[in-house]
DNA sequence: TTGAAAGCGGTACCAA
DNA sequence: TTGGTACCGCTTTCAA
């Protein structure tokens, strides 16, 4: 039903190749011609099938993206960026959600390698890098967001965890905070790195975390807030209690200050508290949660145009790792100094 | 550099037509040639060029979806129902995000569109028809989602937001609220809807809202703390202040529990506050927020479904509007009676 | 049971 | 400046 180049050349009486230049804006075609052309495409309302283009160019204007969870803000503002910047060269974006399971994740990478995108995005939740060696089998240039994987070389943008981490501490560390604990996360890059930059901004200053005063929060990073909890109840209970607890995420920060508020403590005269990922809804609590902001919208937006210049250069490039600098949101949860 | 049907082929020294035949376990095809090409295809791990298939069969197994934010967790959550009914049925989903545009949501149609989508959703920022226009020219389904357009004959699925209305007011008045204030939103079919719901509430009781006790906050759905908070300050400022409030979404009520504790007042024993939407931070308040779920994800499934159906069925269909009925949770900012 | 030919809606190349 | 022809990877139809 949809109108053809077919439809238009009949028309007019011109060969399909004639139309074809005009839509592709060639220059041996009469103004004559062209005008005519284009007057029928605006009547009919024509718009090329794009699949059929791909066909014979090879290149379909599509990327995909595959994230753990479209419903955390972090990847939601990834896929805004990555799309608004995508948009501006004709790019359209399949997005899928892996749900935090590498099957899952496995056969979205499948069944985006048969839409043949030209490229792949993926903050992946997979152990192993088998999955990376079907994609580079078929060619197609892919850039890995968030989590890292020591051993692959592989394009990579995500925020610079330790600065990260050190960022958090130091801040705590310079709004008076002696005593500075850290609630980690589990074994994977992000978290690994944030407790990197935590020691290392101690270390700088002759300190070293007390006994004790890095814990593990149960889970990873769902629910967050009761691994937050629990984890905060440890601190609590140690004979020297921490008065500054920089924590892997902001669910887990709000975790733990509730396990503070619960104690009867105050944040953050007693215990300072920061975050990370400054999600949405951190301005808008009791006590506004400090955190340490992800550049999430950034990261999109780099992506894209790595993904995008890879796109371009046929030849495959030398894998690139880009790191964007984290920034710190002052709120309510450090400021011990006015 | 993908493997096509043509190798498979030359490669066993069949024609591309068996090949083809296999991939789509047609039965005419002795046991003994099936096995041979699956082994094939197994080993070179081909996958099909759907794109290609598309032209052919005039089916992309491809649909759109187009929301005005992404980072908004109802849509989110919309998108996640979505695609995970779609990908069980081989369908691959483009997500866009408006921005609130108009422009840019006209344009991400258009878009989509050229990539013959089987069937296009929509959650619309747009005051006029048009738009819908141009989609049923081309004979494409579509599903429109959360706002719906009086007047418009189109397939619409969203929850039941005089439903959503009634049953915050009801709540409220069961909790012993004599005087219960509404902050609406804008001109949109949703926040009329609830609207409608608290008047209804009111009346079946016998009672009529107070003078002043319908507000407006400034803007709509965005920033919405600070316009819940200026429409707070207005009805703490009457005579006869309320002792509940009905909100049109949460981030308002956020506000407003800011305003009210500014005035020196509680929360839920000088006024009982609840929103709508039961966006994820909710729990997490120092007094949680009263909500009502608006079953994003049910209305992100069912709409996989209906539009899986339209793409079935060739006849046009009678267009459908299904209502999804809300259900509140009860959190501290309203429990008055233990 | 197998495959040759035509065609889906476009683009590339080269000759007229 | 224009258009014939071939072809992109796959499916459909029909004859062998």
């Amino acid at each position: 039903m949809p109108v053809r180049l077919k439809d238009i050349a009949r028309d007019l009486g011109v060969s399909v190749v004639t139309v074809s230049k005009v839509l592709r804006n060639h220059t041996d075609i009469s103004e004559e011609t062209r005008a005519r052309v284009l007057k029928r495409m605006q009547e009919l309302n024509y718009r090329p099938n794009l699949a059929a283009r791909a066909l014979v160019t090879g290149r379909s204007c599509t990327m995909g993206l595959i994230v753990p969870d479209l419903v955390h803000p972090f990847f939601a503002e990834v896929a805004k960026g990555l799309s608004s910047v995508l948009r501006k060269k004709g790019y359209s974006l399949f997005i899928a959600s892996s749900e935090e399971d590498h099957e899952l994740e496995q056969q979205e990478i499948d069944q985006m390698l048969a839409r043949r995108v030209d490229a792949l995005v993926i903050a992946s939740t997979q152990w192993t890098v088998e999955s990376f060696r079907r994609i580079e089998e078929q060619q197609i240039p892919y850039v890995l967001i968030d989590r890292q994987f020591p051993g692959l070389a592989a394009n990579f943008i995500g925020v610079d965890d330790i600065a990260v981490g050190r960022m958090a501490t130091e801040h705590l560390l310079d709004q008076g905070c002696a005593h500075i604990a850290h609630i980690r996360g589990p074994e994977v890059s992000t978290a690994l790195g944030r407790l990197e930059g935590y020691r290392g901004a101690l270390a700088r200053r002759g300190l070293s975390p007390a006994p004790g005063h890095i814990v593990m929060g149960r889970t990873g990073d769902d629910s967050g807030d009761v691994s937050g909890r629990e984890a905060m109840q440890k601190l609590l209970a140690l004979k020297h209690r921490p008065d500054g607890v920089f924590c892997y995420n902001d669910p887990v920060a709000l975790g733990a200050m509730k396990a503070i508020f619960d104690a009867g403590l105050r944040v953050p005269e007693d215990i300072a508290v920061i975050g990370c990922g400054n999600l949405n809804y951190d301005e808008l609590l009791r006590v506004p949660l400090s955190s340490i902001d992800q550049q999430s919208h950034a990261i999109g937006e780099k992506t894209a145009t790595l993904a995008l210049a890879l796109v371009e250069s046929k030849a495959p490039q030398r894998p690139r790792s880009l790191m964007v600098e984290p920034s710190i949101v002052v709120r309510g949860s450090t400021q011990r100094r006015a």
